[in-house]
DNA sequence: GTCTATAAACAGATAGAC
DNA sequence: GTCTATCTGTTTATAGAC
């Protein structure tokens, strides 16, 4: 909302280094004490923009949201499927500001069982998407050319471990072990 | 190591619970409290075993990782190689007590800025062993015969965003953006 | 809006009795 | 080995002056 251009707000950079502190330490791992140092207010200040923690954090996901959900529908539809891919994984690394943070999402599933209801839903909203998004673009790739993996072992191996995870992470965010469960299933070896 | 048998001795009841408090809430979500409730000694005790946090940490990497990785070379590998994965992903299934956690690896992944570089060096050894497992039982499937994803666009998209998820944790945990650049390399759309 | 001051609870860790 | 008692520092949060 707030005018994007201009010196940011005290709340605004309060929000921002939040996000970056949420991305590198999880929720649990970053304090009030944290945030004043980082912006240069006292603590008691911070609780009056953001009066508990879950309100903080509940701000933060829907800001960290917005703006990745935003940068991916920029991408022009009408670029080849491949083209796409390769811009959202770009718009994931510039999420990311040094080697030291992950999605923000990916961190509160982690940190799920910390979370109020409010903040559960607006992360399973940011997962549900990306992946609409990322089905839209696959599709659109069909055109009778198959889907398929095109790598060494090794690094079909690696993406196979990291959807293994990533799929825990998401099947006690949504509530149901199908998403651990279709991990197997979409992953076979053609007959 | 200890007999496997009889009555658990404190020290392997702390461990165990322990191990499922991180799967659950991290590493920075579960106290030598929380513990003692759960084991009905007092946090002194605890630390009679485990002397600090780090401690009993790398022991409960240790320990999980022992077993898990246990049961994944105990899978026949002159099963076929669908039939591999299925067990491999039936094991990974067993060692979530209920819908509540993750897998200890990908949760301490998440918390690895908190962590030893002990700790660093067990959980990448966990990601190695599993990544080579299923690299050997990928290749084992060749046979000439293509691997393939075999699924609804929606199923694909959604182990598409969880593998993107995954190289996040993997990527910080191994120091290199490789990790997630290898993802956008490997799923292509045949031409 | 920002501050000082403080509350009440909790953290990891240690000393020393038994 | 397990306990009681305690230390030191931290946490989220609030009251009230300016």
């Amino acid at each position: 909302m707030g005018t994007p251009t201009g010196t940011p707000t005290v709340r605004e950079r309060i929000l921002d280094h939040a996000i970056i502190l949420i991305m590198e330490r999880g929720y649990n791992g970053f304090s009030y004490r944290d945030l004043s140092e980082l912006v240069g207010v006292k603590t008691s200040s911070i609780h009056y923009y953001f009066p508990s923690k879950e309100d903080l954090v509940l701000e933060a996901v829907n800001e960290y949201s917005d703006n990745v959900l935003n940068s991916m529908q920029e991408i022009d539809a009408a670029l080849p499927a491949d083209t796409q891919l390769a811009k959202y994984a770009e718009l994931f690394d510039s999420a990311l500001s040094d080697g030291n943070q992950i999605c923000l999402c990916g961190m509160l599933a982690a940190d799920i069982r910390w979370l109020p209801e409010s903040v559960r839903l607006a992360v399973q909203t940011f997962f549900t998407a990306n992946e609409s998004w990322l089905a839209k673009v696959l599709a659109q790739g069909l055109d009778e050319r198959p889907l398929a993996v095109n790598c060494t072992w090794d690094s079909a191996a690696r993406m196979l471990f990291a959807a293994y995870q990533g799929s825990m992470l998401a099947s006690r965010l949504f509530r149901t072990a199908a998403r651990r469960k279709e991990i197997e299933a979409a992953w076979k070896i053609m007959r």
